[in-house]
DNA sequence: ATGAAAGCGCTAACAT
DNA sequence: ATGTTAGCGCTTTCAT
């Protein structure tokens, strides 16, 4: 390639880099090079020189997608033709949720002339995948709970880790969170300051998540703000899934019924709607019902859900953000970034009764 | 790294990629060396070394995520609370479908032990993004129309380039593309022969889309299959939008109603359900609709869309794959891979009136 | 303004 | 079984 144009290689990588260095007659012999032999430079070697790849990671959990199963009506002319018309919706919001987060840090590196590589962590090969991006990229954003902490350390101490949607600064870790706490307390006072409310039932998550436990605390602020004993909630503990909290709205919708039920994530909320129709209770004007997330699915439910919505694009933006700002400042203290919400007012829950 | 152990830097490059070439001792004392000293090989290096970099690269059409403006409400305690009963839904479809092609390549990478890198291809730095991710890959999967074909050629010079959703074989590239054609086909038959439908009309997209020269073929195919005279069917251009869709399905139902309109993508046949509700047609009592794409948003339409969905998972790990076969096999014509479509009956066209 | 040469951190013969 | 060594394709002094 250098010699096609009689230069040196050195002459070749000044084109590249800083055209300004080089007189013009060379540049243009040069680049006439570069197109007539399709000469693409070798981006590994240039990272290898210069110490630097220019490529951030990013870690989600597992893709794992399941084909949801259905019927052949008939298969004609090779093209399946499938009845679709009691197809249950799928679950994908928590896809969608990645895909977001992706987005935005696709968005946001490729803005900063980074490129992104990204990896899930799935099941047994998680070890080598992890190990594999992170030797080829110069900082990682991992999603919470995707790397186990051990594997999360020792790759920190050659590159910027930054965890998503968890914060990990006790850990050590710069990390990039939402306002968890401020969301559930600002849209708990909706509903008991401007709402009135104050007969309610409060659906948990899992006890040890940290998610759960900030919600748990701002629900628990906006009551305290507004002189709502705690005592009076009833308070049940779900798992974040749909069919639990169905279940335990069952239970909670039987008798004495509360005027709203709080609960600590979307799809228990999508829960206790489904048994409060199967009980017959109307939402709003019966019992009002909030989430916490902003999945896809509460847009769609009937009726429509009111929820705290987490900005995912955001999460992704800031994590590049948080990685770029370390590898300029190496040393010092672990930052947490705490991204805000917005609640969003709908059906469910609405701005007014 | 390698002294810390005790032996040479060859040794730990073997515990790496073929520990039983090492006895059992050494091999011990440099994992724990690994350990200690939070070793991480470098990708790069190997790569360069190796003459493969074991990454490919996806590039796909900009990502530009345009916010929607929504009223705040009030707010409160620094989280924003905003009225979101009206909110017109996204028409976040056409974000979905490369999310899927995304998560499809993502899927099929690393399953064959390789990382992915990815881009899209916005505005002005397209140009040095294509090349930056060219120089650091092995082979590079293209959405359509993302990058101009006199850049794909220069990059496809050095590495294997597989084009997505257009069938570039006449170009010189590897394609993976869907069977348009017979879906369309099959779902024309489906109206005319199945239904028993021969009152048509067809709302095609802009004249120079490939993939609506196809669609129209499989139209025109079902026509003669079943003896319905070409003529006999009305035919108007629309731009695969949904709000020309509708003006143009204004027209076509004001007088002389056809009981099937078939378009040639989804949006367009939202538009068709949008104008058949102001006019206040039923569908599919009075006149049946069926789309094209299987875009989230016909799941949610009411009456929920008929279409024929295109496999945008398959076609991301379809890409990969193709990439991988190119790479054993430099040489040869190009390929061009034909995904299966489906047909998905749904309540705007179901299986039986 | 350009060339020469020393690495960057690995892998892959080739030796031992 | 392990060490030695020559690159891989660049960037970056240091000369000229």
């Amino acid at each position: 390639m250098a010699s096609a144009a009689n230069v040196s290689i050195a002459t070749v990588s000044r084109v590249l880099r800083t055209p300004d260095a080089v007189r013009e007659g060379t540049r243009d012999r040069v680049q006439a090079a570069i197109r007539s032999l399709g000469y693409v430079p070798s981006g590994n070697a240039r990272a290898l020189a210069g110490k630097r790849t220019g490529v951030v990671g990013l870690l989600l959990p597992g893709f794992d997608v399941v084909p949801d199963e259905r019927p052949d009506l008939v298969t004609d002319g090779g093209v399946r033709v499938v009845d679709d018309r009691r197809h249950v919706t799928q679950p994908f919001s928590s896809n969608l949720y990645f895909d977001e987060v992706l987005r935005g840090a696709e968005t946001e590196a490729w803005q900063r002339g980074l490129a992104l590589m990204v990896a899930a962590g799935r099941g047994s090969s998680r070890d080598v995948i992890v190990n594999d991006v992170a030797g080829r990229v110069d900082g990682l954003a991992v999603l919470a709970q995707t790397v186990p902490d051990d594997l999360l350390e020792h790759v920190a101490r050659r590159i910027p880790v930054v965890v998503l949607a968890d914060d990990r600064r006790s850990h050590g870790f710069d990390s990039v969170s939402v306002d968890n706490t401020a969301g559930m307390r600002t849209l708990a006072s909706h509903v008991i300051g401007r709402l009135g409310i104050r007969s309610l039932a409060y659906v948990a998550g899992p006890i040890d998540s940290p998610d759960d436990m900030e919600r748990s605390t701002g629900f628990r602020s906006a009551l305290a703000d507004h002189g709502v004993p705690a005592s009076s909630v009833r308070v049940v503990h779900g798992d974040f899934g749909r069919a639990r909290a169905r279940e335990l709205a069952e239970t909670l919708l039987a008798a004495d019924v509360p005027r709203a039920v709080v609960c600590s994530n979307d799809q228990s909320a999508l829960g206790v709607l489904d048994a409060a129709a199967a009980r017959g209770l109307r939402v709003p004007e019966d019992v009002v019902v909030t989430g916490f997330d902003g999945i896809d699915a509460g847009r769609f439910s009937s009726p429509r859900l009111t929820t705290v919505h987490q900005p995912m694009g955001e999460l992704g933006r800031a994590a590049v953000r948080a990685i770029v700002d370390r590898l300029d400042r190496r040393e010092g203290p672990p930052r947490a970034v705490r991204l805000p919400v917005e609640v969003l007012l709908r059906e469910s829950c609405p701005p007014a009764l």
